[in-house]
Parts: structure tokens; C-alpha cells; sequence
DNA sequence: CGCTCGCTGATTTTT
DNA sequence: TCAGCGAGCG
């Protein structure tokens, strides 16, 4: 048996060499699902399975890059990154483009971010004059979100009477019209939603054979993990492309499904046995994460629901301490009590970094930040706005979107009067007008206005020609720039650099600094394009990647010996060796908008089943008995979810007594705790944007503080390379080269990096140092 | 047209 | 608590 394979415990084993037919890893909690995807593709590729011909499919991007790390160094770099690996939505994205004009589509199709979506809604909602308090924004969205995964378009939406019934009977009977009109706009202005990547990609297949039968025989083995999260969309899709060879492989975990609210379907993974005849089912049910009594709580728990796959998920690691129950006052309390908690437990050698603090919603995480903060305790925030939703990243984003694709409706609006040129909402109304009215964007009407009979003075036509010229002018020289000065030239000529420099107050200067950030993740994605032997790095190639990025992307050496703190639906995936989950109250977890629904309320008990089963060593469970909601403090009882777990496995902690013990502990320890912290100390808590930069999922760590720009990179000379040279690269470290090929501006080196396994690297490009 | 002030309403989770 | 929106004024 090959080496590597010996890893693996038996079902592992099993799961991974089974590859004759279709298959469904059942994957418990810590069992292990990740290592046996990787060695699968490992497995596969060294049964001669070439790595573009495999399709790996994960849930976010972190999970991708991830794996890719991993099977990097199981194999090499190269190999690793010419697999099929990444989220469903940014392969299809990556088909759609290539294929976009079999779906009327242009190739450079702009993606429609939630934001980008509902303020093209809010505009139509105010074009058809309807109440957005009837018509509400978020409810529109989501139910035509909610249309798409289910494949229904606006014309099936208009025939199936069910659903227009539906609508009549809740008093919005004319969502279908909103629907049309919102798919006509996104069409107009060549973009999609995130939704549509889906959609498309199955009309596309569907609607084209041809190019269906293309990627079935190009995709010679398909995987998905977190199968138990697909929504209908992405199921037939995967479906559509194995149902012919039926080489596939699912991996999940039914417990764990919780993005229902997306449209993850649950039968999806319950249903698969029935879709795939003949398939065979491993289940992993040794969990290597956490202690006995950890795993026997969660699993008292989860066996409260009805509708799951029967598996027996078992540890053999010591029995551990009992799953801690704490119950204070008061949100604030409970806050400080954790603080506390993490405090006295660093005392008995754990790191920060062995902590995690995780909550139902992201409102949650203020009150807690306030409590470490105030304790010393380093800690980083996951989730809650990332870096390119924050409004000055997004302005400048917006015009280069706008350069890509200047009929993007979403991108013109918010760039049309920033920085502020004397074209207000007025003039904007007239234009938004005047296109609906010819069935075209707004940008073919800012072209032509005479044309399209734009009713507006002098004045306005000769600022709105200036704006039209300043855009022709960035598109033009676009095609000859790459991504990273254009977006310098955007900056300055535009005006945002001397807006936002004016601004001496904090929030000016973070925004001057995100900004900064954002210029020097453009560079840095151009620089990684470029060694890795891309010619001209455009503007395209940067947002067509950018768009489907989100936060979780922070890095590891920000990540430094941290408090981690996020949503429980961020949690997925991770783990810590001690877990708070803190507001276990009735109303919030479960969260109020479930509890009339059997099957909502089973959705946040497997959400709670997954929280629980993060903690390696210890876990506390904590609820307060008031907390602040919409400004005013209520009353909460705790979680039902509390009741589920066998008490059995359960610490009910004293010493957050529910008596008024508790609250003079506090005050006495409050005092001890000045309000503010040393300097160095605040600034250390922050998760610094940096964490966020662009261009990130593309490579591993960043790069040191010096900004540059490729142009002043000094081309060292590396005449004197050879084969087994003990070079250092200023990202990756040190390495030996294992060869070299190619002359002049077109050498390239293969390096074995130390901690980043094999690069090619182009000697015009890389910064490489000859150490030995 | 642009800015400021005050009100209101929302809060579930995310690719 | 706070963001986002609308009204009203300069």
C-alpha cells in the first residue's frame, strides 16, 4: 500500500480508493471529511488522472484554498493549481465568461454583489411606485433569490400559477413584474447576480448540448464537499455534468446543514443514494477533535431531530471535561464573564489563540469586543462588512467595474456624482427615465442624449459630457494599462484622491488608508500574475476575481495569537481547543424568526450541533437573562436547545451564579480593570483591513510593508543561478532551486520552497535573493 | 444641487 | 444602537 495511504484509518481508507462509481462520504463532525477529499484527489491523480480534469467543489473560498494547500504539499504547486478547485460560484463564473455569449451574455460580465442587487431593486420598487413597507426590499430579494435557485426565471415565475397565487395571497402580486424587471436590468447592464451564476450556468447547459458534453468529458471526476449545503441549482448542475460517467463523489454531513435560508436543500444529501443508483455510502464516525463528553453532548442534542442519516459518531480521545452551562445577568455580564474566563484558562497554558467565542448574529460581537477589550484580551472579529463593501472601496471599485463594463447600472449610480460633480439625484432620475424608457443602459444614454431626448440645461449636459469623457478616457487607455495603473490613474484623475485627503478626521484617514490598502492589493495581484508568467495583468482578470471574494479571507500571520471571535455559520469547518457559545436564549438562538417552524427551529439546532462540536477540549454554553435588543434592554429565557442536551454530559457552572453574587463580582473586578487600555494594546486588538487586502486567495502570505510597483523592481541579477542554489523569495522564504529553463526575460526558475512547496518563478519578476 | 438634521426601522445566518 | 432615508433649507 502506498505510504500515504497509511494516514488514513480504515473507513477513510475505504472512501478514498473507492473510485469506480458514484459515492457519498457521510463525514461526522472532526472526522476526518477534509483529509479524505484531499487524498482522494491525491489518490486520483496518482492513478494518472490528469489535475485539469478534475472538478472539486467546495462551499467558500477559504475551503478551496485550503485544500489546495494541502494537496500542494501531498504532490506539488504546479499540480495543485491546475486542479478545478474553488466555490461553485467562482468555477461557473469562470465557464460563464468563457462561454457567455452562447447565453447573451458579455464576456465580462459584471457580478452583482446582495448590495448591488437590492439597490437595483429599491429603483425599481420606486419606478413602479410601490410601498417599499408592502414591497420590502430584503423580502423581494430573497424571494426572487429564492426563485432562481429553484431554476424558476421571471417567464416560468409569470406561468406558474402556484406561485402567482401565493403572491396574490400575500399581498404582493406583483413580484413577477419586479422580477422581470430586475432580470431585464441586470441583462442591460451585462451583469449577474450571485444567484445567476447558477442559474446561467444550468441554462447554458441545458440550452447548449454541445458545451454540456464539453465539460462532461473535460471534467472526468467531480467532487463537492459540504454537499449537505447545495441548493437546488448547484445539485443539478453537478448532476448534469456526472450523470453520464457517474464518477462523482459527495462529501457531508446532514447534522450540519445549515444554510437553508440560501436554498441548501437537505434532501439533496438524503436523496443522493436514490439519484445515483448503485452508489456506495462510507461513513466516517470517529471524531478525532474533540473529547468524549463534548461529542456525547452534541450528539444527545442532535438526536432531538427527526429527519437525519443514522450514524454513530463516537470518540475515543480521553472523556474531558463536561460541556460548562454559565448563565449571568446580563448580556453585559455575560460578556465580561467569558473575558473572565478566558483570562483565568490562559493562566493553564493556553494561548489566546486556543479560544473562540462564537455567537448567532454579528450584532452580538460588539458587546463581547468591548469585554476583552477592556481585559487586555487580543481577539479578531470575522465577518460583519468586508473590506470591499465599505463605502470608499466600493467607490473606487465601482469605477473600475464601470471601465469593464460601462452599461453596469449599479457601478454608473454610485460613481455618476462622486466625488461630487453637480450631477444629482434629479439628473440621475432623468437618466434612469430615459433608459427604461428605450430599453437601454444608462451609459447608451450619457452617450447620446440628444439622441434619447434627455431633458436637462446646459449646465447638466456639459458636466454630464465631462463624466461621459472622463470614462471614454479610462476605457481607451484600459486597453493598453494594466489593472494596477489604471486604478492609480482612477484615483487621481477622478478626484477621489484629493476628496478623501481633505478629510482629517479618523474615519477620513481609515478610509485614505483602505484605500491605500486596495491600490496595494491591486499591485499585489498584478505581481503575483505576472511571476507566475501572465503578460498583462488587466483590469478584467483583477475584478473578475475580486467580485466573488469575501472576508474570510485573513491571513496567517495577522492571525497571530488571537481570540478568535465570529458567527457560528462562520465556525464551520474550524476548530478551537476552547469554544464559548454565548447567547443560548429563547429568541435568538433560536432565533425568533424560526420558532414557528418545526423544521427552521431543527435547522438551528444542527447550527447549535456544529457550534458545540468546534471545541476540541472545552466547551461553555452561556445565556443572559436580560439583554439589549433595538436599544431597550428584555428580558430572555434560555435556549430550548439548552433542555436537548443530556445533562449527563453538563456542568452547570457556579461561579456565575444566578444569584447577585455574580454582579458584585464585577463591579469589584471592573475596578481593577481601567477603562482604557495601554496604546499599543488597542491598536493590537484591531484586525488590521491589511488582513483583507486583495488578491489574497491568489497567494499564500503577504507581502513585507514596502509598497511596489513592479516598474523600480530592481531585476537582481541572477546570472549566477543554478540548479540547487539556496535562494530567498521575500514572500515565500527560503528555497532551493530544482531547475532552471528558458533565457533572457523569459527565464523561469522551479523552486522548492520550504514552507510553500514548488513555484515557478520568473526571474524578470520574482525577487529572488542568492543566499548560498 | 448639496448638506444637515431628525426620524424610523431593522436585525439571521453568506456565496 | 445605528445606519439609511427623506424633508427642508442654503
Amino acid at each position: 500500500m502506498e505510504e500515504y495511504l497509511k494516514q488514513l484509518n480504515e473507513s477513510q481508507r475505504e472512501a478514498v480508493v473507492y473510485t469506480d462509481g458514484p459515492s457519498l462520504v457521510v463525514a461526522g463532525a472532526g472526522s476526518g471529511k477534509t483529509r479524505v477529499l484531499t487524498y482522494k484527489i491525491a489518490y486520483l491523480l496518482r492513478q494518472g488522472l490528469p489535475p485539469q480534469s478534475i472538478l472539486a467543489l467546495t462551499f467558500t473560498n477559504k475551503a478551496a484554498r485550503e485544500m489546495k494547500e494541502r494537496i500542494a504539499s501531498l504532490t506539488d504547486e504546479r499540480t495543485a493549481r491546475r486542479l478545478w478547485m474553488g466555490t461553485f460560484h467562482s468555477i461557473f463564473s469562470r465557464i460563464l465568461r468563457s462561454e457567455a455569449e452562447r447565453i447573451g451574455y458579455p464576456s465580462n460580465f459584471t457580478i452583482y454583489d446582495a448590495t448591488d442587487s437590492k439597490s437595483l431593486l429599491r429603483s425599481i420598487l420606486k419606478e413602479m411606485q410601490l410601498d417599499d413597507k408592502v414591497y420590502r426590499p430584503g423580502m423581494v430579494q430573497s424571494r426572487i433569490s429564492n426563485a432562481k435557485n429553484a431554476l424558476i426565471t421571471y417567464k416560468a415565475y409569470e406561468q406558474n400559477k402556484e406561485l402567482v397565487q401565493h403572491d396574490i395571497d400575500s399581498k404582493v402580486p406583483l413580484l413577477r413584474e419586479i422580477y422581470k424587471r430586475y432580470q431585464n436590468r441586470c441583462q442591460q447592464a451585462g451583469a449577474m447576480d450571485f444567484d445567476d451564476l447558477l442559474l446561467q450556468t444550468n441554462i447554458l447547459f441545458r440550452d447548449h448540448p454541445d458545451v454540456l458534453e464539453k465539460y462532461r468529458s473535460f471534467f472526468q471526476f467531480v467532487l463537492v464537499d459540504e454537499y449537505q449545503d447545495t441548493n437546488f441549482a448547484q445539485h443539478l448542475i453537478v448532476q448534469r455534468l456526472c450523470e453520464v460517467h457517474r464518477r462523482i463523489c459527495v462529501v457531508g454531513d446532514d447534522a450540519q446543514s445549515i444554510y437553508s435560508f440560501r436554498g441548501a436543500n437537505i434532501d439533496n444529501i438524503l436523496q443522493f443514494k436514490n439519484q445515483y443508483p448503485g452508489c456506495r455510502i462510507f461513513k466516517l464516525e470517529r471524531n478525532y477533535r474533540s473529547t468524549q463528553n463534548i461529542v456525547n453532548a452534541a450528539n444527545s442534542l442532535i438526536h432531538k431531530n427527526t429527519k437525519q442519516i443514522q450514524k454513530t459518531v463516537y470518540s475515543e480521545k480521553e472523556e474531558g471535561s463536561k460541556v460548562a452551562i454559565c448563565s449571568s445577568y446580563s448580556d453585559y455580564e455575560e460578556g465580561y464573564a467569558v473575558a473572565g474566563k478566558i483570562n483565568d484558562m490562559r493562566m493553564r497554558n493556553y494561548d489566546y489563540a486556543d479560544f473562540a467565542i462564537l455567537y448567532r448574529t454579528n450584532a452580538q460581537s460588539r458587546i463581547l469586543e468591548e469585554a476583552l477589550r477592556k481585559r487586555g484580551i487580543p481577539y479578531k472579529i470575522y465577518g460583519g462588512l468586508s473590506f470591499y463593501q465599505r463605502k470608499e472601496v466600493k467607490d473606487v471599485i465601482s469605477y473600475l467595474r464601470l471601465i469593464v463594463n460601462p452599461h453596469d447600472e449599479e457601478a454608473f449610480k454610485r460613481v455618476l456624482n462622486y466625488p461630487a460633480r453637480g450631477i444629482g439625484d434629479t439628473t440621475l432620475n432623468k437618466l434612469i427615465v430615459a433608459a427604461t424608457d428605450h430599453n437601454v443602459s444608462l451609459w447608451t444614454v450619457l452617450n447620446d442624449p440628444l439622441g434619447y431626448a434627455l431633458p436637462v440645461n446646459n449646465g447638466t449636459a456639459k458636466k454630464l459630457s465631462d463624466f461621459r469623457e472622463l470614462i471614454s478616457g479610462f476605457i481607451e487607455r484600459n486597453v493598453k494599462l494594466s489593472a494596477e495603473e489604471i486604478a492609480a490613474a482612477v484615483v487621481k484623475e477622478s478626484g477621489i484622491v484629493s476628496v478623501l485627503f481633505q478629510d482629517r478626521s479618523v474615519e477620513g484617514i481609515s478610509k485614505q488608508e483602505n484605500l491605500q490598502e486596495l491600490l496595494k492589493g491591486i499591485a499585489e495581484f498584478c505581481e503575483i500574475r505576472r511571476e507566475e508568467g501572465a503578460e498583462r495583468v488587466s483590469l478584467a482578470d483583477f475584478l473578475s476575481e475580486v467580485s466573488l471574494l469575501t472576508d474570510q479571507d485573513n491571513d496567517k500571520e495577522e492571525q497571530a495569537n488571537k481570540v478568535t471571535m465570529m458567527t457560528v455559520h462562520a465556525a464551520k469547518g474550524l476548530e478551537f481547543r476552547n469554544v464559548f457559545v454565548v447567547g443560548l436564549e429563547e429568541d435568538l438562538f433560536p432565533s425568533a424568526m424560526s420558532k414557528d417552524n418545526p423544521r427552521a427551529v431543527e435547522e438551528e439546532r444542527r447550527l447549535f450541533y456544529v457550534a458545540i462540536t468546534r471545541a476540541e477540549e472545552n466547551c461553555v454554553l452561556t445565556y443572559a437573562k436580560s439583554r439589549y435588543r433595538n436599544g431597550q434592554s428584555a428580558m430572555c429565557s434560555p435556549s430550548r436547545f439548552l433542555r436537548d442536551i443530556d445533562t449527563k454530559y453538563i456542568y452547570a457552572s457556579a461561579d456565575v451564579a444566578t444569584d447577585g453574587s455574580f454582579a458584585g463580582t464585577r463591579r469589584s473586578s471592573a475596578f481593577s480593570f481601567p477603562f482604557r487600555q495601554p496604546k499599543a494594546m488597542e491598536e493590537d486588538a484591531y484586525v488590521s483591513p491589511v488582513a483583507q487586502a486583495v488578491g489574497r486567495q491568489a497567494r499564500l502570505t503577504r507581502m513585507e510593508a514596502a509598497s511596489s510597483s513592479p516598474s523600480s523592481v530592481s531585476t537582481s541579477d541572477l546570472s549566477g543561478l543554478y540548479v540547487g542554489a539556496k535562494v530567498r523569495h521575500d514572500r515565500f522564504g527560503e528555497g532551493e532551486v530544482t531547475a532552471i529553463e528558458g533565457e533572457g526575460g523569459n527565464a523561469k526558475a522551479t523552486v522548492s520552497f520550504a514552507h510553500f512547496g514548488q513555484k515557478q518563478l520568473l526571474l524578470k519578476f520574482a525577487r529572488l535573493t542568492i543566499i548560498e
